[in-house]
Formats: structure tokens, sequence, C-alpha cells
DNA sequence: CCCCACGCCGTAAACGTTTACAGCAGATCA
DNA sequence: TGATCTGCTGTAAACGTTTACGGCGTGGGG
């Protein structure tokens, strides 16, 4: 693993100079001749250009990072296998980061933006802190974050709707005739837990039903959370008839506890994920899930991040993915699979 | 976003050299004095080290590739779940490639480790071509390739063994009283196809069953491929009564198509993929499959890869992963999964 | 009192590119 | 023939670090 050879090697051997061997190498107009001895040297010597010291003198590295809060959700996988390709077609390299919704973690993604090894960032943040904002105003390269920020903080954004979300279930769950609907939540203080929490809260209160604390409960946006979770739901509260989980991992924790226990899916117990991921088309029984637009999201933000690279300057973006809600087997039965779509959600 | 502070700012501001700022930044031994002036400097500035300039000086960017086939296949998606935290604990970003498999794209990433954008690599190539091997031979820095390489191949590799995962599942099939066991696999010019395909063969003789030809299927390694696949075998072989899948998209692909065909599974046909994802746990019903140690065969890759960067030149090295074959509904019928889970496992 | 050792520090070179600028040869034109 | 232009090319600076080297002031030993 010998030292490579750099353009200078290349301009001694050519036996021209190192400005010359470069405009070969970029292209720039050349007497032919000359041309022909650079690219004859640098075959021979198969000559590899750096690319570190090509990004320190023209300030751009062709990568974007993307920060996700957890590998293991199959949620963020659908952004980031939207996200590659999309990058990929306009020449960027993908650096990934997996922040495990460490808010110390992600704040450092955030702040290794000042190092200048990516030229952009897509972050999907569980938690927006002070500190987020700070340094999202502080950023000295573009971002969009996937998900939602407070009003007015100036950063381009593409958002879920997972109020209407929540309302699309509920109102699927209440006119199967579901009246006991308990909430299995993540915590509270992460952006999407209050969202949906709050949105369950509404939906009960429009459909007139009463909101009852012992029917819900907070656990966190895993597997095996979601199990413990809904176990103690169920301790509580074992008249519920309807589960409506925060998420899909949550919702593949609560069937392994309902299965458990022997009670039926959906005859006993309706059960409603979010995200729709791969995991609820392929569950068992298969899982009625609100799709939030994972994959639109992530090619929206990858869009999103594309166009500031070009050079827009002008104002901070919104985007926001319409929910759709996909009926499976776990509320309606077996073989019924279709889904609603429910267009322009606020 | 303007331009941010440098070593020589700093050094302005604090009234020292930026030989001095550079050390302080760097923990070097310096007088208190001094320290105190920097840091405040600095602190004042908000200032962020360059790391491109740092990697172009320290010829070590901390950052390593990783190539994967297909960025939708939850096989790998396993390995980067486990790369992923052994790599940041060792202070390396994840730089992602998806070649979809294309031999031009494995070959770019191999080619582009001369660009010095990343100090390491771990590839896992569905194809090993002779310009696989040629470029491996002169690579300029530390590649682990997972899956097989031909013998003599000078570079670490961390292998499954998918000939005894293969007779694990054919010997299940046929201790379970099956007899018509037909192969739905990949492509035979890549490596796993080619191997599977074989062992298939193998384990048939080796039970004394004959080998039909009508019963092998070639597809491709994805669900929709899978559907495809089956819906032919099907067409061609009606009286099947198992299917060994190359891998689990194509094992899901075959319960779509068996499901729309009103065969029941496993009485009428028992179904076998291969890797063991997430999703054959997670599906409808849930899937018998063969574990080919997707996560450990990523975490033994970064574990190699570091022992390299850390300057070991030795041998090249060898690690192979066994198989595990991970019994559930589709062969077994829907009380299995139910009694395993209670013993703890899976 | 002189010299040396030692601890800090600054100067400058280096990493491998890109690119502004000036120089130079040949062609064109008056 | 001399001036101007055109097309290439080379020199050198710059990007922001790290680091070898030598200088300088202080303190201690002879």
């Amino acid at each position: 693993m010998a030292d490579g050879p750099t353009i200078t090697t290349i301009a001694e051997r050519a036996g021209v100079s190192i400005a010359s061997v470069s405009r070969v190498l970029n292209g720039l107009p050349t007497r032919q001749e000359t041309v022909r001895k650079v690219m004859a040297a640098a075959d021979e010597l198969g000559y590899v250009r750096n690319a570190v010291a090509r990004s320190l003198k023209s300030r751009r590295t062709n990568q974007i990072a993307f920060a996700m809060a957890d590998v293991g959700n199959p949620a963020y996988l659908a952004m980031l296998r939207e996200i590659q390709p999309v990058l990929k077609a306009a020449g960027y390299r993908l650096v990934l980061h997996s922040t495990d919704a460490v808010v110390a973690d992600e704040i450092d993604v955030l702040h290794s933006l000042g190092e200048r090894y990516v030229d952009g960032l897509i972050m999907s943040p569980l938690r927006v802190t002070d500190a987020h904002l700070e340094m999202l105003a502080a950023a000295r390269a573009p971002v969009v974050i996937i998900g939602s920020v407070p009003d007015g903080t100036r950063v381009d954004n593409v958002r879920a709707d997972s109020r209407t979300g929540v309302r699309l279930a509920i109102d699927h769950l209440y006119a199967l005739g579901r009246r006991r609907i308990a909430m299995v939540n993540g915590p509270l203080d992460t952006v999407p837990g209050a969202a949906r929490g709050a949105a369950y809260r509404e939906a009960l209160a429009d459909l007139g039903l009463p909101y009852d604390e012992n029917l819900v409960q907070i656990g966190d946006f895993y597997r095996a959370e979601g199990r413990r979770a809904v176990a103690e739901l169920l301790a509580r509260a074992p008249e519920v008839d309807a589960l409506m989980c925060a998420n899909d991992l949550i919702a593949l924790g609560a069937l392994d506890v309902l299965r458990e226990q022997g009670r039926r899916v959906p005859e006993d117990v309706a059960v409603v994920g979010m995200d729709d991921t791969d995991l609820a088309a392929a569950s068992w029984p298969s899982l009625t899930s609100v799709s939030l637009g994972s994959a639109e999201r992530g090619k929206a933000a990858a869009e999103l991040l594309l166009e500031r690279l070009k050079g827009d300057d002008g104002e901070p973006k919104r985007v926001t993915v319409p929910p759709r809600l996909a009926i499976r087997a776990s509320t309606a039965g077996p073989g019924y699979e279709h889904s609603l779509r429910k267009e322009g959600g606020a």
C-alpha cells in the first residue's frame, strides 16, 4: 500500500506542469497532444484523484449526512431507501448517523456540520430542544428536518400529519363498533408522542367518547417496550376492544402479547399501528396501520436539500405529507386488505 | 452562512501563533495562560475544526464505507445495524453505498477507495468478478468482504455457510414428510445463488430424492420476482409440497402467491426462507427461515476492519458464521410459533 | 558569572488539489 | 514589419490543518 501517485507524479512523467494535469483531469480546454500525454501517464500510474485535497480547495465534499433516531426502526429505513437514490443521482454520497434518539448525539451531529465534512444534513429528531434550535439557527450548511419544528423556526422541514393520521384510525375503529379504544404511546416529550397523544384525545372527544386515563399507556417506540406497555395496560383495563399504537413496532409487541393471552385479533381486540412499515404488511395477522408517508418524506427531504445545495436561499419551506390508512386483518379480519386515502390533511 | 473562523482567526484574536492554537486544540503540552487565551478566543468565535483540512494533513478521514447490494433487503440492514455502532464506538463515521448489485457500481466503489475519502471498506457483493479481484488486489486501503471469495484471494472475508444452511432446511422438510421439495433461487451467477443451488442438489442426493429440473425455478432476490417465479413454478409443477426459497423476500412472494391460489401453508405447501430477517418472524404465517447470521457477519466484518486499521498487516483472515434454522409456522404450523415463544426462543 | 538544559513558542513547510495570472509562441492584421 | 490577438501553458498562491525545527527566556549547576 505504497503512497499513490499525485498530479505532481503525473506532471513529471508527462513532462508538463501540474496545472495542465489538473486541467486535463477536469476536462478544461487543452491541446490535444497534452491531453494525450497526461492521460497516458495517469493510466500508467493508476492515478486516482485525492478527493480530500479537492474538497479542501473547492469547499465541497459531495457528502450529505442523514441522522436518524434509530437504525432499527423500519420507518427510518424507508426514508433511507428513498433518500439514497435521490442523492446518489445528484452525485452525493450518504453519511449515516444513528443517534439512538439521544439529544447529545443529535447536537453532536449538528455541531459536526461545522467540520465541513458534509455539504448538508437531513435529520429526523424525536425531540426538538432549545439546544437543537440554537444549533439550527447557527448551522453553516443547509439542513432539512424530517419532523415538526416550532413555528417560526427558520429551517426547511418535511412533516407528517400524525394528528389526521390518528383521527383516521380512531374513526375507523369507531366505525367498526369499538368503543373502548386504548392508546399505547411513546414518550410524551417526543414530538410524535405528544402529537399522537393529543390527537387521540381530540378524536375521542369529537366522537363523543369519554377520555379515560386508564386507557392510556406510555412506553417507548420499540417492540419490546410495546409488549411491556400492552401487558401492563391489559392488566389494568382488560375490557379494551381496540388498541391504537403509536407506531408499528409497538403494535407488533401488542400482537405478541394478545396472542400469548389468547385474545383474538381483531375479534376481541382490534389493533392499529402507525408508519405502515414493511412489517405491518408482513405481520401475522397483517396489521392495519396509518401510513405517515415515510418514503415520501424521505424523498421530499432529499429534494429540498438538493434545492438548497443548488443555491436556493429563499424562505424556509415546509412540506406536509398526508396520512393514509392501510386497512388490514388486525382490524378488519382476514382477507381484508385495501387502503383508504384521505386527501389534503391540514 | 458566512465563512467560519479558522485557527488563523483564533491566533490573531488570542495573540499567539497558529501552531500554538493547534497545539492547544489537540491537547499538546502548553502553558496554562496560552491555553486559556486560545480556549477563550475559540469559544467566542464558535470555532469548529475543519475536518477536511485535518484529513488532508493527517491522511485519515475517520470514515468507513459500507457497500451493500440492496438497501431494500433487510439482510443488509441487519448487517448495517451491527456495523454502525461498532464503528461509531471506534470513532468512525459510516458512509453508505447502495450498488443495486450492479457490478460497475461495485467496481466504482472499490475505485473510489483510492480517492482517500474513507479509511476502509466493508463490501457485500453478490457477484465476484475478475474485475473485483483485480481491484481488491490493488486496493490502497483495508477491505473486508462479506461473502465468499475464491480461495487464495488476499482479502479478509466473513462468510455464511449457506450450504449447511440449505441442508438444515431440506432435512427439516424431509423430516416433516415432504418429498416434492422445490427450490426458488436467485440468479445462478451470483455467489449465493450458485452456492444455494448446488447445496439443494447435494441435499436431495444425500436424502435419496431425485433431482428434478422442473422443481427448480430461477428468479431474483426480490419479493416481486419471488412472486413471479413461484407462480411460474406452481403452474409447471402443481404437485410440489415444499418450497425452499433462496431468501426471505422470495419466500414472502411465495406466501403471497400461495394465499392467492388458496393453498394452505404449511398443510399443502411448506415454505422456508433464508436470512431470517425481521420480516420472517413478522410474516403471516410466520416464516421458517435459515439464519445465515447477517447480524453476526456485519459485526465480525466491522471488527476485522478495525483490526486492520489499527495496523495489523498479517495474513488475510476468514471468519465463517454457522447457520441456524428458525422453525416457525410456515413449516410447522400455527401452534408451533406459540410454544416456541413460550420457551423464550426466537 | 557563564553555560547549558528545558519549556514554550513562532516560522515555515507540507498534505494534493484548483485556479488567477502572466508569459509565450504563432497567427492575423494594418 | 510591428502590433494585436488567440490559444496554451507554467508559476504560484490558496484552501486549513499539523508538525519539524530553531529561537528565546528562565533557572540551575559548575
